[in-house]
DNA sequence: CCAGTATCCTGCAGGC
DNA sequence: TGCCTGCAGGATACTG
């Protein structure tokens, strides 16, 4: 469910917490991730190893280690990294991973549904790795403005279709995608080659600033987003639309509609989205 | 290449 | 109370 301001929120915990520590042991069961997971091999790679800067891109985080090879971590739907104190806390379902850490810590990774992902990739796989070498543009970068016109030109799908297509804009997800079309004031079902320049360079500025909010406020809080140290994200970003079927519009009191783009759903203006 | 749908999973809320 | 349905912050393998 963490789409990029949730997973960078995880990364800056990561880095006051996890950095420099060293792994001692790993605990984990072969089970079906996104692809299936290696504890054996990440067992041979981890363990002994210090954790570097953790990096992020698009939903990914990437652990990287001394002297090399990465830890990558997608939480996909229902994923979280949790950083508990202490070895003989309890450990809930579905903890597919666990890395014993020198200070007596743990990091746990935690999927119920399994969309996630970790994985070892060695020094170099980064680069051919396939899910990693085909994402897009980030949208905190400077250029989306300059990119976005050129990503949707003469596309006949759903701009919100585009805007949660990874390989055109990596990490926005359908919460931050229907409040920047919201905050835009643009259709999510207009044609993505269908909107002017102008218009355009809106949506690349609200894309921005609902992300930068949202990391800003730690995240979004929806039911169970937990930070890495497994608190609960109670001050996250107030949402204008998104889960408000019939709820007034924010802006305008206009009952707020909900339908589905691409197979998500997705929540409008019929009076402030054109 | 592009657009649209089905599918992988578990948990939970709401209706009956 | 229980059972059933639909829905959930994602990505990808299919189909036309």
């Amino acid at each position: 469910m963490p789409e990029l301001p949730e997973v960078e929120t995880i990364r800056r915990a990561l880095q006051l917490h996890l950095h420099g520590r060293v792994v001692e042991g790993l605990r984990g069961e072969p089970v079906r991730l996104r692809r299936p997971l290696e504890v054996g091999r990440l067992r041979d790679n981890l363990v002994g190893v210090r954790f570097a800067t953790p990096r992020r891109r698009g939903k990914f985080l990437l652990l990287d280690t001394e002297p090399g090879g990465t830890l990558l971590v997608h939480l996909g739907m229902s994923g979280r990294l949790l950083l508990v104190r202490g070895r003989s806390a309890p450990v809930p379902p579905h903890t597919h991973l666990a890395l014993e850490l020198d200070n007596g810590a743990e990091l746990r990774f935690v999927d119920p549904r399994r969309f996630g992902l970790a994985q070892w990739l060695g020094p170099g796989e980064e680069r051919s790795d396939p899910s990693l070498a085909g994402l897009g543009v980030e949208p905190l970068d400077p250029e989306l403005p300059a990119v976005l016109p050129h990503l949707l030109a003469g596309r006949r799908a759903p701009v919100k279709a585009l805007l949660l297509d990874q390989r055109l804009v990596a990490g926005v997800g359908n919460i931050y995608a229907t409040e920047a079309l919201w905050r835009a004031g643009i259709r999510p079902d207009r044609p993505g080659g269908r909107i002017s320049q102008a218009r355009l360079g809106r949506l690349a500025v609200e894309l921005r600033r609902v992300l930068l909010e949202a990391i800003e406020a730690g995240g979004t809080t929806l039911r169970d987003y937990v930070t890495p140290e497994g608190e609960l994200g109670m001050f996250g970003l107030r949402l204008g639309v998104y889960g408000r079927d019939g709820d007034p519009c924010p802006a305008c009191d206009s009952p707020l509609r909900r339908s589905v783009i691409a197979g998500r759903s997705t929540f409008w203006c019929f009076r402030c989205q054109r």
